[in-house]
DNA sequence: GTTGCCGGGTC
DNA sequence: GACCCGGCAAC
């Protein structure tokens, strides 16, 4: 099967040290070619979309300071939480390093999972 | 209980 | 910076 064209170089890193070229072991995983992350139709033409940021805190601790008295009875009854959060993923479409790999299989992870960060192998 | 990630800590 | 974990929300 075609690796994905941005084979990332740990992965690379690890065909040339677990095992040499021409074997390819039965492979950790066994991924159906139709639910790739890379086999998507749409190009991801944009390198990087900045869509980090922008977390509203639920712990809202420190309370947030009310602009005006009772005036702002619109923003109380419809706040800004969508059901379908764009800020996470849902969990049934991503998997990511742990779940493919597995925790027996820590060192295949990418340094982001490894690190519990947002993963970069599989994250798109 | 598991998973993915942020926030924060240590080195 | 690189590295790691606590803790959380979403399942």
């Amino acid at each position: 099967m075609a690796r994905p064209p941005h084979e990332d170089p740990e992965y690379l890193k690890q065909l040339k040290n677990g095992f040499t070229a021409g074997h390819q072991r039965a492979g950790p995983i066994n991924i159906p070619s139709g639910s790739l992350p890379w086999s998507s139709p749409t190009t991801a033409t944009s390198p990087s979309s900045p869509q980090k940021h922008l977390k509203l805190s639920p712990r809202t601790g420190g309370q947030i300071q009310h602009q005006s008295n009772g005036s702002q009875l619109l923003s109380l009854s419809a706040p800004n939480k969508l059901p379908g959060s764009p800020t996470r993923k849902l969990r049934g479409e991503t998997k990511k390093c742990r779940k493919v790999y597995g925790m027996e299989h820590r060192e295949q992870w990418c340094t982001q999972c490894k690190w519990k960060k947002a993963c970069t192998r599989f994250g798109d």
